[in-house]
RNA sequence: GCCCGGAUGGCGGAAUUGGUAGACGCAAGGGACUUAAAAUCCCUCGGUCGUGAGGCUGUGCCGGUUCGAUCCCGGCUCCGGGCACCA
């Protein structure tokens, strides 16, 4: 593999990397994990950059550091081999191996030389730079591990108080001195084994000895733009988007390049640039747009000159960066988007993802959010509010894939199961942002439990069929707990679709109340029939969700008009789902010793003195001294006795 | 190395605001039905001591705060993920 230089097509998105990186801060629904691995990206870090002079040469070198207080120990100087200084500040003597050093790195490939086992290696150019405080002359080195891409492409090396510039010392035998020294310890160059990088006091620094090295950041900064060689800067790791790709799928990018005028935009008006559909796949190396000839030939749209278009289509997180934008308008032809249905439909209330696009994906997607919002064609600053990343399927311990071979045939599934139950299992199995473990008896169980709601129904037709509405102040008995239970089930599954897009706890309370509802006796006495076909009614809407086909079926069944997904979903009422009595737990020391029922909205005093009273309570209170009595009315009593 | 998650029965997972730990399901064991099996239904099911009522104990480990901690705080261990020669 070779290394070539190609010119491509950045976004500029370093420009937004710090409103990224504050509104991270300020995105509550999305999950802080995805927030985390966006600022490790962005990557601010506070520091300084510092010119370095170097020896007969008009200009110095810069570099960036964030420990600007260990610069009087730096005792030579690191650049990038693909530094531009590197090749004119050569010394003809060192030519040589400077050249065979800057083509072994060209040789490497970028993976393995920046996995950190990677041996540290460099080369002296020959040329010398000045410490800015010490006066001490540095030797300037090429090394492996400085990256042209971060900072400036130069580091200063401090051996003392920086673990790769210490190995470098070490190998290439530079002087090792130490600036910081650790509390209750003295180090000594000669006999360090690594390099110290925590905070200590500063010794061998002049007036800043004695200062804490944490404190002296912000004095060295001050001091060093004081004498005009440095000052405080903010460095992120975040680099442009480079959004060319050499491959024909993908959007042309909209620029003519003509002799005479350069690189030029394709005019609105000939926007979007299609692709063609007479390419020839040839298989050699390039972008097939590159050999076709009416494609690559074209008038400069400033002064007619013949001219050819740019060939390299665009990364596919260009398009994926604002479908949701389009997605407002997507009839809309004036342009690309429908200024005020963008308006009324942004932000994207509840956004769905894996969480492998945590920083790729729906870091573009905010960077378009925010340039569009500048270019005037949104109102918002963040595409989406809320932010679900969804687990993977995990069976045999590992993530589902064709290459483990661990797949689950959904054909076989569906025959023997149907799709209901396949669907039932894998929202029952787990909440949505969790791993779901695959497995083949939780299925089987899914499938029972269908059939066990589709028995229930067809035996429940005959008492429900011409059953008259509900009325709540008739009902006494065994129907009005009934009732409450199905106005709490309806409470349940809705607050855990709704809410919290727990679907596995809905799925709960709906086999919770499918449970009692079988349970419930007498089915055929006319006067439960009201009850009985609410109850019937509502299990089939709140089961379609989960069970589409299955439900709609039920419905059919039930006498239910239309289709189900038109079915306005059930409302519970408060008042049929409240409780006449609670069950109190009393503790004696925080221990449980008793349950109590009380009416509900007894008083503090009642539930206090029924506590107190309780059976299996009061032998244990028996000749002690009662400390204090903790009730929390409707749940729990707890008496602390001494 | 740095940064984030997480750890609850045999298993997947509940416990929404500091207040009954283990909902719901799976697996397992026992029973009913059956000539038998499948299917279905009923019962048991954290550990431990006890014939029993019940006691003790228990949410990775060690401490703390509190009347009360799976939940909050401090210190660890292990697992998963992200980033990583970032100066």
């Amino acid at each position: 593999m070779k290394q070539k230089e190609l010119d491509q097509w950045f976004f500029r998105i370093t420009d937004y990397a710090e409103e990224l990186l504050d509104w991270t801060n300020r995105l509550p629904g999305w999950p802080e994990r995805v927030m985390t691995m966006q600022r490790n990206w962005i990557g601010k870090s506070f520091g300084c950059e510092i010119t370095f002079p170097l020896d007969g040469e008009e200009e110095g070198i810069t570099v960036f550091t964030t420990r600007q207080d260990t610069l009087y120990g730096a005792t030579f100087m690191s650049l990038a081999p693909e530094h531009p200084l590197a090749e004119r500040i050569t010394t003809p003597e060192r030519r040589e191996a400077v050249t065979a050093f800057v083509e072994k790195i060209a040789r490497t490939d970028r993976v393995r030389r920046t996995a950190e086992e990677f041996e540290k290696e460099g080369v002296w150019t020959g040329a010398f730079c000045t410490n800015p405080l010490t006066g001490c002359r540095m030797p300037v080195y090429l090394a492996n591990f400085v990256l042209m891409e971060y900072g400036t492409g130069a580091v200063m090396a401090v051996p003392a108080h920086d673990q790769r510039d210490f190995e470098f010392a070490r190998k290439y035998e530079i002087p090792v001195k130490v600036v910081i020294q650790p509390d209750g310890e003295v180090l000594d160059p000669a006999t360090m084994t690594a390099a110290y990088t925590e905070v200590g006091s500063m010794v061998n620094s002049d007036k800043f000895n004695g200062t804490r090295s944490d404190a002296a950041k912000e004095l060295l900064a001050d001091h060093l733009a004081g004498m005009g060689v440095g000052k405080k800067t903010v460095n992120f790791r975040l680099r442009d988007w480079g959004i060319s790709r050499q491959r024909y799928w993908g959007n042309p990018i909209p620029i003519i390049y003509c002799d005479l005028c350069g690189a030029v935009p394709v005019p609105d008006v000939d926007l979007p640039v299609t692709l063609p559909k007479d390419v020839a796949f040839t298989g050699e190396g390039g972008s097939p747009l590159a050999r076709l000839e009416s494609f690559l030939q074209v008038p400069c749209p400033l002064c007619g000159a013949l001219a050819r278009r740019e060939t390299d289509t665009m990364d596919t997180f260009v398009q994926s960066s604002w479908y949701f934008l389009r997605y407002c308008s997507p009839d809309y032809t004036e342009g690309a988007l429908d200024k005020s249905r963008a308006e009324y439909w942004m932000s994207v209330d509840q956004y769905i993802g894996g969480i492998e696009h945590a920083v790729l994906h729906l870091l573009y997607a905010r960077f378009f959010t925010k340039v569009l919002r500048d270019l005037g064609y949104v109102a918002v600053d963040e595409p989406f509010t809320n932010l679900l990343t969804q687990g993977m399927v995990i069976k045999d311990g590992a993530k589902m894939s064709k290459s483990k071979g661990n797949v689950v045939d959904p054909n076989g599934l569906v025959e023997r199961y149907g799709a209901d139950t396949a669907r039932l299992f894998s929202l029952f199995a787990a909440p949505p942002e969790k791993d779901l473990d695959w497995s083949d008896q939780g299925v089987e169980g899914s499938y029972r439990f269908l059939n066990r709601v589709w028995k229930l129904v067809y035996e429940t037709l005959p008492f429900i069929k011409g059953a008259a509405v509900v009325d709540p102040e008739k009902l006494t008995g065994e129907g009005k707990v009934l009732r409450r239970t199905v106005h709490k089930s309806i409470r349940r599954v809705t607050d855990d679709i709704e809410g919290r897009f727990h679907f596995n706890t809905a799925i709960a309370a709906v086999m919770e109340m499918v449970n009692s509802l079988s349970a419930f006796e007498p089915k055929n006495d006319p006067k439960n029939g009201a009850v009985l076909r609410e109850a019937v009614t509502s299990l089939v809407i709140m089961l379609a969700p989960f069970v589409p086909h299955a439900a709609e079926e039920l419905w059919e069944e039930v006498g239910g008009a239309g289709s189900l997904s038109q079915v306005p979903w059930p409302s519970f009422d408060p008042r049929a789902a409240a409780d006449e009595e609670l069950t109190v737990v009393v503790q004696v020391n925080g221990k449980l010793r008793d349950r109590i029922t009380v009416p509900v909205g007894a008083s503090e005093e009642e539930t206090r003195s029924a506590a107190l009273a309780a059976e299996r309570v009061r032998p244990l209170l028996e000749g002690k001294v009662l400390r204090k009595v903790v009730v929390v009315p409707g749940k729990l009593v707890n008496i602390v006795v001494g």
